[in-house]
DNA sequence: CTTAACGTTTACGTATACGTGAAGGTTGTG
DNA sequence: CACAACCTTCACGTATACGTAAACGTTAAG
């Protein structure tokens, strides 16, 4: 297996469908999400088959994530996450340079997408408990109901 | 104001313009929600304007929230809700019959659906917690080499 | 009673997020 | 080295969830 990997680094890789298999995906959804710049593969083949490693496919599974469980448009994802060019560019950008400063300002970089991140995030989970609640209320309101007509009332809707 | 209502009682009724305005929505969708049976009108006036009091607005209320906050599809959300029509008859059913036990069983019926609606809002909260918390972990990893440049270090990605 | 603002139905248009297939190259196992 | 099971890049097709506009009727204020 010779590689095209830019870090050179020996890896298990995985190649297109064992990912999407992995992760419940299509392979097609996986190269439309790396046509719009989600995500690259680290690595081709010599023969050009996607090569995804363990960070790959943790990216995925969050994008996934975020795309079936938060129900974001792939528009939002790509304005959540850092765009896969610009990713591996801070990646390389912060091996390159040796200097500490400009280090920290890329990681602090990181870190505020980070928050952001969960700070959406959070931002829904408080809507959906919003929801529960609502839900909860319309429940208590019947169970009301039910109180009369099993203490032999009619339940009548008041 | 002369109306069709099925229940003849007077009620503050909105135009669908106003209940667009009120909830973030397009007319359009509304009519669309209404087309694939998600929700009907309260009354039309005699011109056959739709005309939707509050418990029509509560209920497009929560089926944005469905659609926004927990991204369910259209499909999925008449799974979630009674059909408009089965949700109309049953509650003619309700108030024609005087039986308690018949009662019972349309009272139940809909806790059941409740219940279901909190389960399912429950479940997706819950994934969006494991993905908060993987957010959470890449964060304190950077946490660390930000905490390693601050101490003089070299911030090396281990 | 006029009329501006609003509504109705019908119908075609469109962005997103893929599905599906064609035509061909790659891998690795026998 | 054959060949089945992969993969590649186009490229066109399609379901969902509306947008948009035409042609026409309704409402309420003046």
């Amino acid at each position: 297996m010779t590689l095209k990997t830019p870090s050179g680094v020996a890896s298990h890789f995985l190649r297109i469908q064992e990912v999407a298999s992995e992760l419940g995906l299509t392979t097609r959804s996986i190269r439309y999400y790396e046509e719009l710049g989600l995500l690259s593969p680290a690595a081709r083949s010599d023969g050009s088959y996607r090569l995804y490693d363990a960070s790959d496919v943790e990216r995925l599974r969050f994008i996934k994530g975020l795309r079936d469980d938060a129900g974001f448009s792939l528009a939002e994802i790509s304005q959540l996450l850092e765009d896969e060019a610009a990713r591996v560019k801070s990646r390389e950008a912060y091996s390159q340079t040796g200097d500490p400063a400009e280090r920290r300002a890329i990681v602090t970089d990181s870190l505020g997408r980070f928050d952001r991140q969960s700070r959406i995030l959070r931002e829904k989970i408080a809507r959906l408990e919003t929801m529960v609640s609502a839900v909860e209320v319309r429940r208590s309101r019947l169970e009301g109901r039910l109180a009369d007509l099993d203490a032999g009332g009619l339940g009548e809707v008041r």
